[in-house]
DNA sequence: GTTAGCAGTCGTTCCAAGCGACTGCTAACA
DNA sequence: TGTTAGCAGTCGCTTGGAACGACTGCTAAC
């Protein structure tokens, strides 16, 4: 724990290098902090900070950089921030004019949020645990290739793609549709929580593999189809102006199992993550992200950026979107 | 018309700025083009060149570079290029391997052409022309607000989101859902195909207003719902080293309206479109695409790079991955 | 029409000097 | 003991000029 003026120091040197990108002087963090003290006085303390880890120097002869220890102590002491007027109006006018289907909203979400805080930001969307199903179609593309297709009561639809080595005639697989029709329509889509005694029945062979199957793809349908919509990827140019690290942080989005690592966090609350804490080898890279709900739909949101980014305002901009979109009634 | 010199030499020149980027001398010209003549020739036909507007010199003791016109010249007057048979059999290969939704393949094509070409490819997604209606559902999901759903027999989805200044209660929406269900189920998706004299049948007012937007919105989908598959987007920074043309070429893509745009070209063959000639305000900028059919789906598929692209490989890869996507059967 | 050779141009690299923005330290002070 | 003024010292950045070298355009000969 520091003393008042040595943390105050640190939030100085902090802000003011968020602001500038460039090392802080002395003078400068005093100028900041709006501490009664003396340049000399404020150098002391950073000599201390930099002892203990929460400070460097590029060189010796320039000011201080906060190190990602340093930010860490920033983010966890860090008070709520504050939101201009017009910049929630335009959260709330933006949820309560949107009408479309989840997948558009969510899209047009990681825009907003984008837009707002001027970082990149991802949506992760949600899968499709705790839909009742309210149609199942079962279509035959290929030989041995088989489509299911799961339409939920609120209209979200999935797709699996089942392979069988004994291809199934179309009588069998109307026999398989019309089973799972009376299986599986008006249940709700939860890990394991199918009638799987069902499944028990026996049934001629092409036709019992392609009901388990589709049982399978089902139950599989709660944590499968979780899409990721990524939005204002242009703005990493001007965060990143290494353009090695640019490439990196570009192509670590275009992967989605990296994209949905990024987001994790404890489950609850808003998370901060920062460089070494996110499992990428990236150590410029700062993760601000929060759940959502959508009606009974769940996901994640949230914005990259670097290490300096704006973490006050940004918190309070994936919060404040999180909730609204929350507010919305309906889906 | 360029005597068979000259065009060599364009040529040569264009392929020598391809491979290094850099303004190419007359000497160079001369080794690439194994030319029997002296640099000095070369110096001299380049000159006519410049007078032509094809060769641009950046300054007085520099070598040149191919103008805009240049380069149409050169993708003019473009032979073929082949292929090392291990890239023909990896998209061949990637094309009997997946099985997948329309979807999720389109995107994995995305990232195949980006993979192979070494620059940012996008495709385009089929519109619904051409599909025959499945299923239709319509949901109400806020007072004044319905989803109108379609599946087709291919099983692809589309959702309107159908605004009405007039609420319609549940009963009203499910004799809509059960007429549009007659009418609209085994029709195929054209614009304005559809049997439209049944909405002359009287109903009262909510339902005819429902029932008249959802046939618009049917007859809307053979155009809407051409989703945008972009990949390799991280491959554009290798591409343009300046920060503030890689800006405004990400943010190019981030919106739909300017991507679809950046694919048109005349239906049938490949189409090379340089610079200036696509309304963008963007100079350095090259696109190769090519229509693809899938099944009865048809799109645009293609690749964005600066105007020193590798077009005879590229051109070849893009006609390649498109041909293959055709010879799936089914889809 | 082609070519060798040469003068001239101009970007690039390199180096050294000067500048300026810092710090750390020391010594005085409350 | 904590704070402060002042100063020596460090080091990145900028500037300017010289040397370099990769070209071209031109001229004159073939």
């Amino acid at each position: 724990m520091l003393d008042d003026r040595k943390a105050a120091i640190l939030a100085a040197l902090v802000e003011e290098h968020i602001a500038t990108a460039a090392p802080v002087s002395s003078r400068a963090i005093l100028e900041r902090s709006e501490l009664a003290c003396s340049s000399a006085t404020v150098r002391n303390d950073l000599a201390v900070l930099e002892r203990d880890g929460l400070a460097a120097k590029p060189h010796t002869s320039a000011g201080r950089i906060p190190t990602e220890a340093g930010y860490r102590y920033y983010v966890d002491h860090l008070s709520p921030g504050s939101l201009r007027a017009t910049t929630v109006d335009r959260i709330d006018d933006f949820f309560t004019t949107v009408h479309a289907e989840v997948g558009k909203i969510l899209r047009e979400t990681s825009d907003l949020l984008s837009d707002i805080t001027h970082y990149p930001a991802v949506v992760l969307g949600p899968g499709l645990r705790g839909h009742t199903v309210r149609d199942v179609h079962v279509l035959p593309v290929q030989p041995g290739v088989v489509l299911l297709v799961l339409v939920t009561e609120a209209g979200r639809v999935h797709q699996s793609v089942l392979r069988m080595s004994v291809p199934a005639t179309p009588a069998e697989v109307a026999v398989a549709q019309s089973l799972l029709a009376e299986w599986v329509v008006g249940t709700s889509i939860e890990d394991g929580d199918l009638p799987i005694e069902h499944a028990e029945i026996d049934l001629p062979e092409p036709t019992q593999r392609l009901v388990d199957l589709a049982l399978d793809a089902v139950r599989d349908a709660a944590e499968t189809g979780r899409d990721i919509y990524v939005g204002g990827t242009s703005r990493m140019v001007s965060l990143w102006e290494d353009l090695a690290k640019l490439h990196r942080i570009l192509a670590l989005l275009e992967r989605e199992a990296s994209v949905s690592r990024l987001l994790e966090g404890d489950g609850d609350g808003t998370t901060v993550r920062l460089g070494t804490e996110i499992p990428t080898g990236e150590d410029d890279l700062a993760v601000v992200s929060t759940p959502y709900h959508l009606g009974s739909l769940a996901g994640r949101m949230g914005v990259l950026g670097p290490l300096r980014m704006d973490y006050r305002r940004t918190i309070r901009v994936v919060e404040e979107v999180s909730d609204a979109l929350g507010d919305r009634t309906g889906g």
